[in-house]
Formats: C-alpha cells, structure tokens, sequence
DNA sequence: GGAAGATTGTACCGATCGGTACAGAGAGTC
DNA sequence: GACTCTCTGTACCGATCGGTACAATCTTCC
C-alpha cells in the first residue's frame, strides 16, 4: 500500500501532469519527485522501469480514458448529434477549455515519439475508427466518415497548439464549436 | 569569417533541425556541435547568448523566411484564389509535405514557451492578421475573415501534428488541399 | 513480540548538461 | 615578418541528469 494513501492513479495523474508541463525529456526526476511527492527510492519501487515506464503507463492512463469516456460511447451510440455533442463536450472537459495540452500530441512531436511511437499511432488511430464508425450510421460513406474524423483529430490538435501559441484558450472553445457543426453537417 | 565559408544562414538552418528533431531541451551542445560541425568555441562566439540565443535566432530566421514567403504576399496580392494557393504551395513546400514539424508550434508547447512567448505569438498574430487582410478583400466581413484566418492555422498546425503522430504525411496534404477549399469558400 | 515483506529516504554512481577560460591557429594589414 | 583581430579546439567547471544500493522504517500476519 501507498503511503498516505496515494493511489497508483493519483501518482500517474501527478506524472501526467509533469510530463505536460515540462516534456518527457524536460521531466526530471527532481521535478517528478516534488509533484508527486514520492522520493526516488517510493519511484523506482513503483516504476523500476524508470521514467519511461512512467511515461508508457500515464499515455496508457490518458488511453484508458479516452476509452471509456469517448470512444466507447462513439461505437455504441446510436443518436449522432447527441453522440458527437458528447465527444465535443469531453474534449472540452478534459482540456479544460484548452488551458490543458495533449500529452499525446506533445510526445507526437517531440524526439520521444519513437519509444512510444505504437501508444501514439494506436490512440489516434481507435479515436478515429470509433468517431468514423458513428459518422458512418450518421449516413456517410466510409470514406467520408473517415476524412471527416481525420478533420476533427487534427482540429482538436492544431485548436490546442494555437490556443497555446497564443495564449487565448478561446480559440479552443470556439474550434470546438464550429468543428461540431461541420461533423454535423449533411454529407457534402 | 566562418571556417569553409558557412554562413550564419546555414547554421541557423542545421540549428533549426536539431531543435526539431529534439526540441529545445532536448538539444543538447553535444547535438548541436555534431549537427553544425562547430565546436563549442565557434558556437559560443557566434552566440554568445547560448542556446536561448541561438533559438531565438532560429525562431527569427523562421519569421523571416515565412514573412517574406507567406505573409507579406498575402498582404499586397490582389487575387485571393492565386494567393491562397500560393499560401499553400509555400506552407507545402516549408514543412515538407508533411514530414517537417512546425518548431514554432513545438516551442509553444513545451516548457520553453514562455522564454520565447512573444516571437511565438507574434509569428501566428502576423500570419492570422495577413490572411486575414486578404480574405477581407474577398468579400468577407472582419469577423468572418479573422475567423477563417484562425481556422487555417489551427488546421495546418494539427495536421502537422496528426501526420507526425500517425506517421502519415498524406494526412498534412488532404488537410492542405482541405483547407485551400473551405478558404475560398463563399462566405457562409 | 517477532519474522517477513513492502515501502521509504539518503547517499552515491558515472555520464552528461550548459557554459567558461584560454592558448593558439588563421587571415588581413602594414 | 610582426602586429592585430577574428575565430576555433580543448580542457575544464559546477550542476544536474537518470539510475542504483542499501539500510532503516513501516505493515501485516502469526
């Protein structure tokens, strides 16, 4: 058991955070050690695998809760708008609005990519299946439901750069918001 | 004088990739020295400023390149169709269809954004403000052009980052050839 | 209470970090 | 050739990196 009670959860959601704020590479484990609070010895116990462990189990955490927040429900949905307002409003929740980045776009880009190249590939790739098979129930042929989720990853990614760039988290709510529209609109 | 007639020029250029490939804190002196043939004499003479400095001039370079490629002809063309697809072309031709990663975009998420907050901003304010100005001139309204203008941006930015993502540079040219519709779209 | 196992803090490891000092090589000028 | 000034390679700096070793401390169960 976990001193004080500390959860494996909340370590990874402590590491998460970390990972967001600095990087994989700008994560040290000074850094790691004061925000989670865990000296390296508690660290090393947990993850002896090290900092990539820890950073393949808090990508597989994120996973998890795309999984079941928003990916499961696309498949299984049967309402597209109340299925896609759903999706749109989970995105929002989990980025706070775009005051949050993606750790998953951020590990995309930067030279950590290929110790998790799979974990990356496959979270987008699921994302995308599951947002193009309600596209398709919607009344879209497959190649279109696929364009069209291709549209909404990337417009969500690119909504978190520029909000960031930019510093105005604005442009993340209203990108959400027109992206709605246009995965709600009749097929071209 | 540089050694075998490098210029400045073409080490801003090889210091541009190796912070691409590894991000600002990722590229280290030893990177660095290998990536521009330049031992750390050379390089602390040429920047005396240090890697903050020679990042700074990269982003500047970068600036330039596209303030003299992107920006300013949008600001004087006269034709919105041909210079939109002159944006296009040049934005597909700077990122290589896909297979280069913005470094502006990488900057702002990372933990080295806020040393370089204003060269990151400043870059998007210029490009949204110029795209803007042109799509004006095509009839829109200011809103409407500030808010397509902003769509672009985000758009390219996360088709960077999805294409990288998933390893799949076909993602950036769909989403280029996407966008050089819905900008020359009439206005809704 | 005492054995056993899980958990922890601390000291320490070699490697590498960004950066500095400085002697000397190279080029230009007279 | 000698003086100057620009440029460069190398040795070195303290700090920090990710990771390991291990003894001390807790829990748990008997």
């Amino acid at each position: 058991m976990l001193k004080r009670g500390l959860e494996r959860g909340e370590v990874l959601r402590a590491l998460g955070e970390v990972f967001r704020a600095h990087g994989y590479e700008g994560a040290s484990l000074t850094l790691i050690t004061e925000a989670t609070g865990l000296g390296k010895g508690s660290l090393y116990h947990l993850f002896p695998g090290g900092k990539e462990q820890m950073a393949a189990e808090v990508l597989a955490e994120i996973d998890g809760w795309f999984e079941r927040h928003i990916f499961a429900p696309l498949r299984t949905a049967d309402d597209p708008a109340r299925a896609i307002a759903a999706m749109i409003a989970g995105v929002d929740q989990y980025f706070h609005s775009g005051d949050r980045v993606c750790l998953v776009g951020m590990v995309a880009l930067g030279s950590a990519r290929d110790s998790f190249a799979e974990a990356v590939d496959g979270y987008f790739a699921r994302w995308q299946t599951a947002l193009a098979s309600l596209l398709r129930r919607s009344g879209l042929t497959n190649s279109q439901a696929q364009r069209r989720a291709e549209d909404a990853l990337l417009t969500i990614q690119g909504a978190l750069v520029l909000a960031r760039a930019r510093g105005d988290a604005k442009i993340f709510r209203r990108a959400l918001s027109d992206l709605t529209a246009r995965l709600l609109a009749p097929p071209a």
